[in-house]
DNA sequence: GCCACGATGTATCGTTACGATACATCGCTC
DNA sequence: GAGCGATGTATCGTAACGATACATCGTGGC
């Protein structure tokens, strides 16, 4: 069950597991985490949140501060804030170590990565050669059917398509690197250290195509 | 009316300008045309190919050849070959020569390059240009964002956000060159003669992020 | 001969994601 | 003290999509 947006659902966890957040904030994050074009809509996000409430894995976190407020004890006007459970926290550390077709496909690939940081390191390998490996089956099937066509399309067609071969065979050879350094510096931190605290940013999301 | 999915319409259209063709080899086509990932369903294609109907903008084709079959007039099996209509084709001109926000969007600006051999220079300019400004933008906002944060985030997720950073870069330069070239060889063919017939090929569609 | 299987072909249905929108409060400036 | 942009929560209509169904053709194996 809850098949689709996963990579949503795995974002959310993830960013409630450096801090507690609310509905608002929690989308700017995950639009600054995989951002750069599509972004997060709230009828997409609060949904989810809904969801992820129901199985229990986030809950609502009465105990809020409100540090930095100047009035002291002043009321924030209303918002709720959300923090992960126990459970949350399990099935994060469960979709962490996981690595499979469903870390390579296109979208979900960013949020497995962009969480790397509390990943081991073996699974960081796999799920980087699994992505490269996709990405060159696709190169491969692509320049056999651009050999084919090659002389009987437009040059604008040909560049177009000629720039999308590049950013892939850049891509391929992105994370070729990323591999090698991490199995080079095999067994270094698996682990860094939480940021004091959240905060704000924008983005927008890159297409590239 | 009809804002949605004008990409579709017009990948669509600009095919059917080329050849007449039925569904399937629309599908095939389309997906080699902007392919590289998310393949076009028929659950998006059909109710598009009805609403340029319902619109007078194709209509089924009922002098079909059947070119190539060996039994001489043996019948291929049911299909529903469409074709541009007068209006259609009055239709696809106005969308070529339109440059717009609505050209530089991530999705649209693929199909408007796709078809750029039969768009006039100036408007192919006007589109290079519009694309590369909105790209500059987003690097800009996307710059001030990763030096606010450079220094708070883990490794991986700069690494994540460096490299959408410089393929977005490297987009720039490609316009700037392509626009480049569009200046000096100022006036040059505007429109190539059509190739001999479609061919099939097939393609997937890379996301890069 | 015939059967299995993959490519070709048209079509719809249920779900999902999303853009648009509504509504409310806060804090700022003029 | 009114206007306005940022902050916040929430839903609704619909376009897009994945899955699926169904049918025919070509072919290769037995």
């Amino acid at each position: 069950m809850a098949k689709r947006g996963a990579a949503l659902d795995m974002a959310v966890l993830g960013l409630l597991h450096e801090a507690p957040m609310h509905g608002y904030e929690l989308r700017k994050r995950v639009n600054a985490l995989l951002g750069w074009g599509r972004v997060l809509s709230y009828g997409t996000l609060y949904p989810c949140l809904k969801q992820l409430l129901r199985n229990g894995l986030i809950a609502p976190d009465t105990t809020q501060t409100l540090s930095g407020s100047p009035g002291g004890i002043t009321g924030r006007r209303a918002r709720i804030v959300y923090k992960l459970t126990a459970e949350g926290k399990e099935h994060f550390a469960q979709l962490l170590a996981q690595s499979g077709p469903s870390s390579w496909d296109d979208d979900t690939f960013d949020v497995h990565f962009a969480f790397f940081a509390r990943t081991d390191a073996q699974t960081r390998v796999r799920i980087l050669e699994g992505r490269r490996n996709r990405l060159e089956e696709r190169l491969e099937g692509v320049r056999v059917a651009l050999a084919r066509t090659r002389e009987r399309v437009d040059k604008y067609t040909l560049a177009l398509q000629q720039h999308g071969l590049e950013s892939v065979e850049r891509e391929v050879r992105w994370l070729n690197e990323l591999i090698d350094t991490e199995r080079s510096g095999a067994g270094h931190d698996a682990v860094a250290p939480p940021r004091s605290r959240p905060r704000r940013s924008q983005r927008r999301q890159h297409p590239i195509k």
